[in-house]
DNA sequence: TATCGTCAATGAAACGATTCACTTATGATT
DNA sequence: AATCATAAGTGAATCGTTTCATTGACGATA
């Protein structure tokens, strides 16, 4: 039962085939800019192709190609605004080279990372970008390794030949530690992520790092590694202030923060006086709060710029070899809400 | 040339068949959950299946059917913690209903959204999400109008049938107005997104509408609808806070009330004294501010949520006819950041 | 002239599913 | 026993590409 192009809605090679009267190997030659087609042939085909206004069905090619032009990308959830920002800068990347971003939120649960692992292989995607949550986990790793396609991690340390793109987060928070204790602030809090994903393993790492510079014991009732929320914050906040021997400064991540003020401002506290304050991550809130709080900065709109290049890089097999990992730099900002202790 | 399953990576329809000697069109009749099999040739088939770890291919089902399970969301940027909210719902929604999410950035430019929709074509994706950028526009409508596929829009309206979810952002603001010219401040700002989008239009129509109500005139330069930032909102408020009358109040975008805060400071006013500040959109900035911002509130997840169940119901054809326009209230949460005028 | 090599174009076989027109087998009906 | 209806499987066509073996034409070489 042949079909009119005009019926189905569009044109396929056949039918260009057909009005070039040529065959459709032809036609795919000309359409892949494959050379070995005389100009007037072409020159026929291509005006056939305008004229039915012809246009390759991706879905075919990828049929026979096993190659789809498209991409993962997997985070914990993109309402994460350091996910997003990082998952917007890897679309346009993408979008330029021809690829298409497939996005899934795990909530980091593991088994719907599972799940995705799955959903990527079925749907032959050609490479993933990924946040994965736990990183030391039998069932995920041997899925990754059953992909067969690239995958470049973000923020995150896997024990599998990945590509991955990191800020040096243990830097940052040895920055901190040490511009607090240069003001005289010793007893630092540190609220932030659960040290089962990277950032926190880091964090945790730089905090001990630098006390053990400068010969201090770390203080384990001062550190909390346990929720992502402000509502998290507010309660490791109250617990720690609430302690016989207070912080005078605390570090928190940026959603935290929000939890870590309100606890402060309910006791009646003052920044940067009785408690110094580090964000872990800028905001618009930390840069016009009173006092504006000085920061740990970091770059996500380069690090998911650069997964996604990097991505590239390895489907066109334009980099091969060994995996790279890029570690990039974390600033500090300085602004009012730290102080020497009176 | 006849592949092994094991060698290939993955077993096929064939390999099923032929394990479990049958015809393929049985296999196929297996997966489907067609009744019309007897159970000792399904019972042969399913055990097949598991034993090659037979997954269909998405692909070629696409192929025949001509449905991809994959839908486009086309926002403007993923990176706006608006867009990237509603995102998130929706995805939830779509992956539970075994959709796929194909997500890209618009930018606002146009010619990037025609490109997009000429993709969501080629790709045969089943259906569309998204906030256009700009609504009356006849290139895009006709390239929405070709699309062929549901499609939803989440706070923007199309002269098309197509369904919509928005937030009543004119009573929002409408809302807003009553409750300063309440506590007497007449004059107020309103800084905000172009009109050309929905969102800014219903802004403008509810202030106005407020205003007409009072019988005060609108001063047109209170009203500011030229940008997204905060250095918009700066730059906005700056010339209105050294107008010869400046404003009692402003009314800001979430976006462009950082800047607003920063011209508030920098001039030396008092919150909400000299100026009282509502803020379009929630968000933690607004509530742990000093002192906190009274500000509309809107749901976004709920938008996403809602827009992808629509969808949803479209595709499967569970929902027909006339296009529905979901309106959800606004809230307007009273803070500290505003006071009666001296 | 016969043979060979090259270049362009053809046509058919994949890719991995769905679907539909057909066979068979099985009872039921007359 | 002959006929027919129904149910259960089969096998081939199809979706729209890419790719590869093959063919034909043409000029160069022996």
């Amino acid at each position: 039962m042949k079909q009119d192009p005009e019926k189905r809605g569009w044109a396929t090679m056949k039918d260009v085939a057909e009005l070039a009267k040529v065959s459709v190997g032809t036609v795919s030659r000309v359409v892949n800019g494959n050379d070995t087609v005389r100009l007037p042939i072409r020159e026929r085909v291509v005006s056939a192709m305008r004229q039915l206004g012809y246009e390759p069905n991706p879905l075919a090619q990828s049929m026979r190609t096993k190659s789809t032009h498209a991409i993962s990308c997997m985070v914990s959830n993109i309402s994460n605004p350091l996910f997003s920002v990082a998952v917007g800068a890897a679309e346009d990347v993408l979008y330029r080279a021809g690829y298409t971003l497939v996005l899934t939120n795990s909530h980091d649960r593991m088994e719907r990372e599972r799940e995705i692992l799955s959903l990527v292989r079925r749907r032959r995607l050609d490479g993933m970008l990924t946040t994965v949550s736990k990183e030391e986990n039998a069932g995920i790793l041997e899925a990754f390794r059953a992909l067969g396609v690239p995958v470049v991690l973000l923020e995150r340390e896997l024990s599998l030949p990945f590509d991955s793109v990191r800020s040096d987060h243990a830097d940052g928070i040895a920055q901190a530690c040490r511009y607090l204790f240069t003001i005289g602030r010793e007893r630092i809090g540190l609220i932030t992520v659960p040290t089962s994903a990277w950032p926190g393993h880091e964090r945790r790492k730089g905090y001990c790092a630098a006390h053990e510079a400068v010969g201090r014991a770390v203080a384990p009732e001062l550190m909390a590694f346990e929720g992502f929320t402000p509502e998290y914050g507010y309660e490791a906040a109250q617990r720690q202030l609430s302690a016989a021997e207070p912080p005078t400064a605390i570090i928190a991540g940026a959603n935290q923060l929000v939890g870590v003020l309100k606890a402060i401002r309910g006791r009646g506290l003052r920044i940067p006086e009785d408690v110094s304050i580090i964000s872990l991550g800028d905001s618009d809130l930390a840069s016009i709060f009173t006092p504006p709080i000085t920061t740990v900065r970091w770059d996500m709109e380069r690090i998911g710029r650069t997964a996604a290049e990097l991505l590239l890089a390895r489907i066109t097999g334009e980099r091969k070899g060994e995996p790279v990992h890029m570690l990039f730099p974390v600033e500090l900002i300085l602004r009012e809400s730290c102080a020497p202790l009176a």
